[in-house]
DNA sequence: TATGAATGAGGGTTCATTCAT
DNA sequence: TATGAATGAACCCTCATTCAT
């Protein structure tokens, strides 16, 4: 007899899966647990023996999301040498982002307001926010050492580029004729430039 | 009998006051039409007799709150000289909003995907907030000028400068604890660095 | 124009009325809102928009049982002389009504452990038969004074006899075979047997 | 293989003892399958191989209740001496069981309209009720016999005695500061007074 | 203008029961 | 025997909108 498979491990998958396309089209208030059931292809109570609600199903199929995001940024970073490098691609993968998953990313925008501060789901974004924000002070403070960059409270500056990168995302949603990828470069050649050591500095270094 | 003074003129600020506390306090799509009759002190029929439906109330409402935020802007603005001082004063002032009016901006949010692109109401939001690109660029123009900034392509700078300062309200929704004048003033700075014109360059200008 | 006639006052027992049929008919429990809609000849929204809840309605619904049930008690019992009259009325009309209405008395039972004790309707309830009780108590008191009654603790005799005939009512309930008339006659006359003075007792009076 | 002792001799208590826990504390209706099948430890698919549905589940646990309390009450009446003696230790016990076991007999009465007249269900109850009957009649005429009462129609005055135990137990659960066994005591007192034989009569025992 | 009763489709969720393994 | 994933009908309730008065 062959231990039966995991299921759970196939379902819940199937299910946020389903779910995810449902919410990028259809937006989360107007997706009804009958439409992701009629997508995913089990019953009803199917989905309920998976997920207790149909807001937790959402916050966890989010969660897949940011997982799937992540993980192939930090594969893409290990191939960069300088910090600036590095800078530049954040800023090309985050505009891409904007770009390409517009929907996904106005799915962000619409559950925001509902988990507001101190909801179970807003641990979830903050705790990836603040994952994102500490990667890239590091590769700030890399920069700094290899010289490349001049002083400065990093921790503020990071919250506001990365603001600026998810701000453009949001604008995308309703003006779709802004070409993020190219704001995303001139923008963050303007950083750079007001990163770049003053001439009186170097001579520390030396 | 006098002509009734337009009652309409009355009653329709008396509706979208009303309206905003409630989408304000419990957000857009967890606001009955009932809360609002309720709050507004008018009968269901009234509601439904100056605004067409619950979405056409909300998106006036909003057009409500813009033009008063921007005429407020303007006015501020007048005071100013340099540009670097205009960019500083529009920057703070971004920032204090995000900082006080968080309950209105996660609004914002909650309504940006469902008006999408093409709706009506994204026009409105489209167009406040190409109007507010353009005086911005008008600023860094007059900077230009002034010589106080070097060249660039201004379009696309601003673009993500104004988005950084709603992606950081946006952030603000979820963390509260961002100190946002503070991000705000050393992300200004770093930027009017960056902008700075090179050592080389000024020659040009005397 | 005539004012338009309070509706509410008209709907009520038009809903409750057709609530009861279907209470009594199938249980509270198999009871939907959809067949209490359907029997009604309202809208959904509008029974909701005269009872909060179905808990509700069928708690309204049994207070305007139980007003009907009292006043026409109160009516009878004035037609009666001697205490002893009385309480045989009372014995007769209570097993009347489990005889009659066995339907509406299994329904009693069924609502009567969701109310449990300390719920609001369990207050009405309890009320109800406070009031019935103290009635008893008033006609055995008045026996007494006419010398019709011995001595004795009423208050708890009074509970147990009226225990007995919803007793009867829960028993016919499951066993319709069951002649209640005959039985609260039977039941009486030994009650009123048992509170017959006793030869010797007379004499302490004097 | 030595042949497995019958485990459905021990499955089936185990189900019925955690059902029961469960009927008492959260009522029949709001008492899922899964409720019972968390308290009982084993598997949803193993509560239906030994019991084909909720309701006779529901019955079967009763039943085992039912003969649990009689079995109590025979061995507890084998010490009585008089017929009086056993009225008053049936009056007790009764009023005992309503006092103590008030989460008990309110399930009773949840079930009652269930099962209605004619049902399967119905039947188990009515012949608990009939043998509890038959055994106090038994009494009544065994103390008939001893002269200790007077002659009357014992089968009507029984139904209405019990009734009025199970009408306290009823009011118990509404009106928890009731205390049943003085009621109760009050109550068979009455009742005996009523039996006793007149005096004319006691010649003929002499 | 103003009212508020009336509508009814649609929503999320529950749960007794079944059945492949 | 035993498991627990799967089913889907049914349930209570909400709410944007309409319309007779």
């Amino acid at each position: 007899m062959t231990p039966r498979p995991d299921v759970s491990a196939l379902r819940r998958p199937q299910i946020m899966e389903a779910a995810l396309a449902c919410f990028i089209r259809k937006g989360y208030v107007h997706t009804s647990m009958d439409d992701i059931v009629a997508a995913c292809g089990l019953s009803k109570g199917s989905v309920y023996w998976y997920f207790p609600s149909k807001e937790a199903l959402f916050a966890e199929t989010l969660g897949m999301v940011f997982e799937k995001i992540e993980s192939d940024l930090q594969s893409q970073l290990s191939g960069c040498r300088t910090a600036a490098a590095k800078l530049r691609l954040l800023a090309a993968a985050s505009a891409q982002f904007g770009e390409e998953e517009s929907g996904l990313f106005s799915l962000f925008l619409e559950f925001w307001r509902q988990i507001g501060a101190g909801g179970q789901a807003s641990h979830i974004w903050a705790s990836v926010l603040h994952r994102y924000k500490e990667l890239t002070i590091s590769i700030l403070q890399e920069g700094r050492k290899q010289n490349e960059f001049r002083d400065g409270d990093y921790e503020q500056l990071v919250w506001a580029v990365m603001a600026a990168f998810d701000g453009l995302a949001t604008y995308k949603v309703l003006m779709p004729e802004l070409d993020l990828p190219k704001i995303g470069r001139t923008f963050i050649e303007v950083i750079l430039a007001g990163l770049k050591p003053t001439g009186r500095k170097p001579k520390n270094g030396c």
